[in-house]
DNA sequence: TTTCCATGTAAAGCTTCCTTCACTTATTCG
DNA sequence: CGAATAAGTGAAGGAAGCTTTACATGGAAA
């Protein structure tokens, strides 16, 4: 699934280990989930979107919504 | 993570097995989820939302957000 | 160059999600 | 009554998310 982490990330100027903190995960978490290795739990996607202030699908992008 | 399967599902009096169905999980997959015994995949709780036609923040409640 | 920080990734292990098979209980309907 | 459908749950196993430890690479800055 796609998303911006990197982007909303990178106009905060944190490294994904600042992210990790704020999320209360493990810096390898952030960077698997940047780089697409594998989704985050629906509780996980509740937080970044919490920090972030936007709503989950302003972040994460279904695989069946998708621009062609 | 509280959410308002049930009665989602009891609007379009589908069955459990109903749901299941279109979300190609099995029936006992959504009777977790209604029942909270665990939480969907962020996949998962895409296909919902868009079942539901709803944002996914419409349909599961952050337990950080629960009304007091 | 050397040091420091950020990033990417691998391995092993635990937890959570999801499956199938099976059984129980309750309700409805003939 | 008996038959059928819906819902809830348990057990066992596989897949995915997340952890810690560890190492490699690249860039910035001294």
């Amino acid at each position: 699934m796609n998303n911006c982490l990197k982007v909303l990330r990178a106009e905060r100027s944190w490294s994904q280990g600042d992210l990790a903190d704020r999320l209360e995960v493990s810096r390898q978490s952030v960077n698997a989930i940047e780089t697409g290795r594998y989704d985050p739990s629906l509780p996980l996607a509740f937080r970044i979107a919490e920090l972030f202030e936007r709503p989950i699908e302003a972040i994460f992008v279904s695989p069946t919504k998708e621009t062609l």
